[in-house]
DNA sequence: GTCTATATTGCGATAGAC
DNA sequence: GTCTATCGCAATATAGAC
């Protein structure tokens, strides 16, 4: 049993993003979420109280992970490019299950095509600033993009990676 | 009023597809669909007798464009990776519709995903052979996954075309 | 704060007329 | 080959007990 509110809406939001990673917008019902989080449909409702609710909860705590990230893309220091590529190719973070969701969601809700749209233009300026060649952020972002586009249908992105570094290597990067 | 089964059915795909490209699975119902190729719920499911079926016909439809797409490849030439960059950022195509539909579909078909990764594999297989090299056959594919990923959520791709070419330019392409 | 029960709507699919 | 009418079910949301 959660201690407190704040416990039970985390754990709630896990469950809805869970569910839309593995199963889509269709498998997201309240039912099914409830069920995942260890409550009834009517407890959802009580910190959600709807599922428009849900959805902007999904999104807040997105860019809450995404202002986090950056914040490690700028410790990264000289690697900041390939620190982005690395965890574009990593599965499972909260991060990467949050981005899922959105992604999931942005199919038929325009909030959430908004939140991915400025979510790349965080990642696009970090990257710009660390390069200084709008040509290679660019270039840089889109195979992420890539990479993160052919998770889901379950490609492992490990070899992936070790070819884009390959190229990179050409670039002087 | 179609003249026979063919072009009916190709009218309930067309229906089909776009629903799925504007409004995601939800907005995709059959009396959407049916509605919006101008037949009633019942003609629709004459043709297609489930909605299993129209999602099966779509993925058949694909790879039959898929198919075509390879060969148009071919015929590129030396300007082969280009060619796949260019038609990668391409928006309103059959072949685009069709597999932003597919996209659609795999949140939570495995049929979907199934027939996007093959595409995914054709495609590689004719960039290595033209390329001659894995790393680069790679890049190019998630380059081009990226502006695909990426019109998703109206971004246009005209100048992120621009970009990755300044940079394949540096790499003798 | 969490539960059960229920109202309401909308979807997929069937039946049968034309 | 296309239509209308309707059944059965699942999903969102509400009401009210505990």
């Amino acid at each position: 049993m959660a201690r407190n509110s704040t416990d039970t809406k985390e754990k709630l939001l896990d469950a809805f993003e869970i569910l839309l990673d593995e199963h889509g917008t269709s498998g997201a019902t309240l039912d099914a979420v409830a069920a995942k989080a260890g409550v009834s449909k009517g407890g959802l409702l009580y910190h959600f109280g709807s599922k428009a609710e849900l959805i902007k909860g999904s999104l807040e705590r997105l860019s809450r992970l995404v202002d986090d990230d950056v914040e490690s893309m700028k410790s990264a220091g000289d690697r900041l490019h390939l620190y982005y590529l690395e965890t574009s190719a990593e599965v499972g973070t909260p991060l990467d299950r949050s981005l899922i969701a959105a992604n999931c969601l942005s199919q038929e809700n325009a909030d959430a095509k908004n939140a991915l749209r400025k979510t790349r233009e965080a990642w696009f300026d970090v990257l710009n600033d660390h390069l200084g060649d709008p040509d290679m952020a660019m270039t840089i972002q889109l195979i992420g993009d890539g990479m993160y586009f052919n998770q889901n249908f379950g490609l492992s992105q490990d070899e992936a990676l070790a070819h884009v570094k390959n190229v990179l290597a050409r670039l002087g990067l």
